[in-house]
DNA sequence: CGACTCCTTGACAGCGTTCAACAGTAGTGG
DNA sequence: CCACTACTGTTGAACGCTGTCAAGGAGTCG
């Protein structure tokens, strides 16, 4: 399942991880090779990890099988931190991919204890997860299918720092498990965006892309902000007179 | 816009703000009315709210109005807490709802300095929250519309205490911005399990709900937990041996 | 070569949305 | 008291976006 590349565990040299458990803390590098479980929802939560190559999945299921996938994890990332003994959800590596890991309990001691920072390292890290996990329920509970994609591919190229020549290493069953649609329906949206000259395949395999109008392309992802000032009128501030609810405000706060 | 209840600051009696912030922490109680605006997406995060009596919703929006709630807040519970210095998303009264509130500043002083308790328990408020948020992204990216509505009374029911009467604070069109749905559909699915005898309604108003059936409600709800070993040896542990992607990880790797 | 996975595309169905009509409640004002 | 208005909620009918089912192409591996 896990293969161990170093026998001897050996100090982190820099990274969050390291950040995170002051200097003193010791890691190990495993590899998982493409489609295995590193650790599963329910788990003790032993370790904490971070990518060193290669990339991850986190997903929750229901119990016919319907999978929600709700982060992707790219060389860099922290993964696997919990607050409460057990993990939330599955982890599988996507590709092979090496991380370094250490215990979990050596983290939360020092993050309790007196390192201020590291607790706002660790603050940090959570804060990020949060308002990546709000923003993806906006994405899942009002975008379509295009936007949705459009979404996807500028988080992934933000991430991955606006490449050239994207590189994507899931598959559009995973990213349709992460996006709430079938895997038909992302390649639809994304021969749209290819049709509409948003972007270009580069080679035959349809995971290379090249973003050729990263501009329209934010525009078909719904989030650009402009000002909309009658949606705020209309939906922000009803009018202050109308008391209609009072009877049953009262009423529930009377409970 | 706010009504100030007490001129002068008041000692907070009990409640996870006065744990929070200590036995030295002050507020005020503000009582906002129906539909009016709490704070902004955008604005400066100066308070933390504590509700006392009546609900709040908060929500997102997209440029075009469409609108995704992330939480509703009962009486006790927090909200506008913020790692960063402005609010996520905007807050908005749906009952006439009286919160106490505390400066930001107040809080992340005690937490980030030699509060150990405190910084442990707002941990576990970010936390809980995560975990919503989790959950969430999981409804609304692979429940049916039956599902979700369930979900959601079993969600009011729990936080309620399982009342014999549940009075939802909330329209159908809040119910249905929080579920990722249009409310003429949350009102078929609530007619769907009134139909199926599993609740019924109480006066009038169709905000007075009886759970009649909890066990058959969370089975209309898909996340009942049932041991379901196909999916996991189909969807978790692909050919150990097939490396059919192998070239293309190094590729990744490459990058 | 065959077996397998991943991806694309087409045809069709269905769930949820959209559009619309109507009912019930509450507040307003004559 | 009764129109009148505003808001909330239910229900019906038709539409459409996305899902489902199916076929086939392309790449990889043995």
């Amino acid at each position: 399942m896990l293969v161990r590349n170093n026998t001897a565990n050996r100090r982190l040299a820099d990274g969050d991880l390291a950040a995170l458990g002051g200097e003193q803390i010791f890691c190990s590098e495993f590899t998982y090779r493409t489609g295995y479980e590193i650790f599963g929802q329910g788990e003790e939560a032993v370790y904490i990890y971070q990518i060193i190559t290669g990339a991850v999945r986190t997903h929750m299921l229901l119990p016919d099988g319907r999978r929600q996938i709700t982060a992707f994890h790219l060389p860099g990332d922290l993964f696997g931190l919990e607050n409460r003994a057990t993990h939330r959800f599955t982890a599988e590596a996507i590709l092979n991919t090496k991380v370094c890991l250490t215990r979990r309990c050596n983290l939360l001691g020092a993050t309790f204890g007196r390192d201020p920072g590291a607790a706002k390292l660790l603050h940090g890290l959570i804060d990020r997860t949060l308002r990546h996990a709000e923003s993806h329920m906006l994405l899942l509970g009002r975008k379509t299918a295009v936007e949705r994609v459009s979404a996807f591919l500028l988080e992934m190229d933000e991430r991955l720092a606006h490449p050239d020549v994207m590189t994507l290493p899931m598959t559009r069953l995973d990213i349709a498990d992460y996006l709430g649609l079938t895997f038909e329906t992302v390649s639809r949206a994304l021969s749209i965006l290819k049709d509409q000259e948003i972007l270009q395949f580069e080679g035959k395999t349809g995971r290379k892309i090249v973003l050729i109008d990263r501009i329209r392309l934010a525009q078909f992802d719904g989030s650009l902000e402009r000002t909309n000032e009658i949606q705020t009128v209309v939906r922000n501030h009803p009018d202050p007179i109308s008391d209609a609810q009072l009877a049953f405000s009262q009423d529930f706060e009377a409970e």
